[in-house]
DNA sequence: GACCCATCTAGACGCTGTCAAGTTGCTTCG
DNA sequence: CGAAGCAACTTGACAGCGTCTAGATGGGTC
């Protein structure tokens, strides 16, 4: 890969990947967009101009992000039951799933404000996340949240639930008090479910 | 205020309320250590000697917002009820009001990387903080969270509720579904008090 | 075969945090 | 009472950062 034609080429592309790495590798606040582009091989002012900026990159990388949110929770709900509850349940493990894989661009996406929220890729991609959970709700409850205030209502506590349950995972708080890193497998699930439950009834 | 005995000085608690203007003035990822220097009036060169680094800085500021959070529930149980639940919403409650006169120190505080965890005076104030959820907690259920797992599981949904509530809050991702800022006063502690209730029940 | 223009490079600018060395002036002790 | 010592701060230098501007490069089109 990386057919580089020299001049021409996906750079665009590249410098995507080589930016969520990283974000991986060396957390968000010490992210350098220079670093970047020694990353992708080339100069440090190449960047700006595919994204004019660190926040245009940012920007972009955050709404891929996005997209892959909606991936997970699909994932998850293809692997779960019919029954509307369920669904939601899978709704919120795919979002805690995409969280643990991904917790420093997680973070870029809902706790940074480094992503200019204004961005059109990253305002589409956000809202089709946010449907997601709409979805679910809307299906347990048999009733359009988006008319009914108690059921956006319900929206808003199913999210954050799910929303605050990934932010602690992340961030290890859960670890002491849960003992998360010691559980796995169906236990870890039951419990993750048994938590979210609470919220998305 | 601010008696300049010329060479001493109470620099390092001026530093501290210095830093905190910053931080609410230019938000945490614009956060410059020089600007703080040059708020306090000194070089800046100066805060490296009181707190060795920037790091070192927003620790210690953020220690401080655990001890603030915590003044901010127990601001709200004096006004409550005494029923074990009405005093565990209290908790949630005083969470939220701190999250939101306080947004950059409460993402300061959870989710930024540039405190330093391990550091004393940061560990003890959070696990106070922590505290004050689990003996909310215990109070309702009548059993000791730190000996009893399903208690913990309370907890931690507790707890993520309530902090993805206010993550959700500051960021402003419910003003568009809840309409959150064209409400307050008692119907708006009526409709976080009733999402709260969902998961601290 | 020459031009054009998208794409990338190279250098300069002011900003940043950190470090080392120097200065200041209160305090304490001979 | 004066000198010495030391805590508290200043100053200057350094590398790395994001952004801007001007210039080089070379494939595609007429």
């Amino acid at each position: 890969m990386t057919d580089k034609t020299y001049h021409h080429g996906n750079l665009a592309a590249e410098l995507l990947q080589a930016a969520e790495r990283e974000l991986v590798l060396n957390g968000i606040e010490a992210f350098s967009l220079r670093a970047v582009a020694k990353r992708a091989g080339v100069s440090h002012g190449a960047p700006a101009y595919h994204f004019k900026s660190a926040r245009g990159l940012l920007t972009a990388l955050a709404a891929t992000g996005y997209e892959r949110l909606v991936e997970a929770q699909e994932a998850r709900q293809s692997d779960a039951g019919s029954a509307p509850k369920e669904q939601l349940i899978a709704i919120g493990l795919g979002y805690l799933d995409f969280a643990e894989a991904n917790p420093d661009l997680f973070r870029l996406m809902f706790s940074s404000e480094k992503p200019d929220r204004g961005d059109a890729h990253f305002d589409t991609a956000a809202k089709a996340a946010f449907g997601k959970l709409l979805d679910g709700v809307r299906e347990v409850l048999g009733r359009d949240p988006s008319a009914h205030p108690s059921a956006m209502t319900q929206v808003a506590a199913s999210w954050a639930m799910v929303h605050g349950l990934a932010d602690l995972i992340i961030s290890g708080r859960l670890d002491g008090p849960l003992a998360l890193k010691e559980i796995s497998g169906p236990d870890r699930e039951m419990l993750l479910s048994r938590i979210l439950l609470k919220a998305l009834a």
